[in-house]
DNA sequence: CACCTGACGCGTA
DNA sequence: TTACGCGCCAGGT
């Protein structure tokens, strides 16, 4: 098991970002895997978030996709409570996405 | 083993 | 601006 602990490290890395995303502002999978220390890993980010145990202390509805759009069918139940989650920690939707100039976490102003 | 499917992103057309 | 193509790559069929 050389290997193994190379992903773990990257996980929890991952999970640590994650952590760190303040209220009200959101982060994109690609920009986590590059603050982690793999670019171009960003769909490692989604596999993470999907395996994620289900009641997971962690704001994983504050990841979104680099257009600023929730990576989820637009009428699925995790779509609704995504938007809503965010939303109700004042994230602005306009056209089913958020204005990454504005909420996106370490980035702009 | 081949082939498809994603909680993605970027460059091109 | 929307639409594709392609890179990436773990998991499922």
């Amino acid at each position: 098991m050389p290997n193994s602990h190379i992903d773990d490290a990257f996980k929890e890395r991952v999970y640590t970002l994650i952590g760190s995303i303040p209220a009200g502002k959101v982060a994109a999978y690609g920009q986590l895997a590059k603050l982690a220390g793999a670019a171009n890993q960003s769909r490692a980010v989604g596999r993470l978030l999907k395996n994620l145990p289900a009641h997971s202390s962690l704001p994983w509805f504050r990841v979104i996709n680099s257009q600023g759009k929730i990576s989820f069918p637009v009428a699925s139940d995790k779509f609704i409570q995504q938007r809503q989650l965010l939303e109700s920690e004042g994230v602005l939707f306009i056209n089913g996405k958020v204005n990454m100039k504005k909420y996106q976490w370490l980035e702009h102003s």
